[in-house]
Parts: structure tokens; sequence; C-alpha cells
DNA sequence: AGAATGCTTCTACGTTTGTAGTAGGAGATC
DNA sequence: GATCTCCTACTACAAACGTAGAAGCATTCT
């Protein structure tokens, strides 16, 4: 189950709130996209063909919601970044996120504090 | 500078060693891919293209070597997934590498000592 | 010299992705 | 009842991807 760039911006308007209607959705797509309410429904029937999400009538409008979680997309999606960049190793990602300056220091904080919350117990 | 998957795997055979010629290319790819020659050559055709990839011809056959280095290719990626997935925040991320078990003991520790280093100068 | 190798460039082709347009039905409004 | 509005289903279409075949030129083996 591997969702496009576009498939993404879909499922993270959805997750937030669930059922929605198409309409909905892409109002709470983030502010620089600009699509089309087709473009969205075509998303939204890739999806569904996908089996990432369940359509169902409510009237002549349909409701959707998501058939994949969010942590099971994210899974998935960082399986395949560390497969593809990283040769299915954590140990070179590790390596990369502290060698990088990806994180700026509100960031490594972040991480420490999030690291010694669950280090603890 | 987005690299599609069938490109990472000729990336990442080149930078192993380079400059390297389409056919040591070839054989270094994992087991599993079973391109024809042509194909190798068409992605690194299209590598080329995009700048990804320096081509030099010695005699009549071509020597390749990256013009981009795995560090850099690694951290666009890593960017993507993160603004995709995980809407641009380090937090998330590390939160689910946390809660996934994606990460040993051994590695949060190495993780929690490199910060703390870096943080403190 | 003729055949086999190996490399190159060009072309091809089905699929997936991004992004819509169009037509037509149903309910709300004038 | 004609019109506006909103939704749906279907169709479209260019660019990017994955994967490779064909034709032609140089080198080398017989």
């Amino acid at each position: 189950m591997k969702l496009t760039k576009a498939e993404w911006q879909v499922m993270n308007a959805l997750w937030k709130e669930h059922p929605a209607t198409a309409r909905e959705i892409m109002d709470r797509l983030p502010k620089g996209i600009q699509w089309a309410y087709t473009t969205v429904k075509t998303m939204l029937s890739r999806l569904v063909d996908k089996n990432a999400v369940a359509e169902q009538k409510r009237g002549n409008t349909s409701l959707y919601k998501p058939l994949i979680s969010q942590r099971k997309a994210r899974s998935n999606a960082f399986k395949s970044l560390l497969d593809q960049a990283f040769g299915g190793a954590t140990g070179p990602l590790v390596h990369f996120l502290i060698a990088e300056q990806k994180l700026t220091k509100k960031q490594k904080q972040e991480i420490l504090k999030v690291l010694q919350e669950k280090n603890s117990k």
C-alpha cells in the first residue's frame, strides 16, 4: 500500500476528522494546494480502488473514511525510505539524523525529551 | 532532485564505487533486480538528464559518476518523507520511531549521547 | 573476411500520477 | 416550471516511470 504525494495530502486531510465529504476534505487541504473539486474526487476514487479509503453514500453525497491508519501509512512510508535510501538498516539512518544539521536546536531538544521520557519507563 | 525507486537502485550501485561503467553498475544491483542492460542504460541517461550523474566517454564506453552525494540524496528523501507523512515536524517522526520499536535501546542511547554532546556546545 | 561480442543511441509502450473538464441528476430558489 | 447549485460518474490527457527492443559501430576471435 504505497501512497503517492498527492494521495498523502488527501489522506492527511481525511485523518484529521472522519467520515468526511469530498468538499470538507478539499477545504482542509494545506493552503498551498489549490485543487479543483473534481481532482479531490479523483484522488478519493483512486484511494477507494486501492482500499485505502471507504466510501459510503448518504443521500446523494459520499462520505469517506480511512481504511488504513495514519500509523500504518507512516510505517510503510518509513520502511520504504529505509529500504531504498538507507539499505534497510536503521543504523545509517540514525547516524544520518545525528550528523545532518537537519535538526534545529529546538528539534533536538524535542527528541531528547521524547527519548528520555520513554527511556526512563 | 527527487530520485525514483528505480533510480535509487542505480545510484546505490554507483555510490559504492565510481566512476563505473553501465555493466559494472548492472552487476552490482541487488540480487533481486534483473534488468536488461538497456534498462540500466536508460536509467543512467535519465539520471544524466537530471544532473544527478555525470557521463564521460573513455573509448566507446561511458563512465559514470555521481553528481549528487549519497548524503544529499538521503537528506532530500528524508525531508520528503518528513513533509509528506509527518507534517514536516521531526517530533512526530521520532515519536513514531520510538513507538514502533524501530530503534534498539542501544541506538536510542547513541542518539541521546550525541545529541547531548552537540547540544551542549 | 566473416562471425560473435559488447557498447551506444533511439525509439517504444503500457502504467501510474497529477490535474482536470463535461454531462447529467436532485434539491433549493425565484 | 425555469434556474441555480452541488454532487456524482465518466473521460481525458500530458508527464513521469518502469522496462526494454532494435539497429548500428568497433573490437576481437576463428
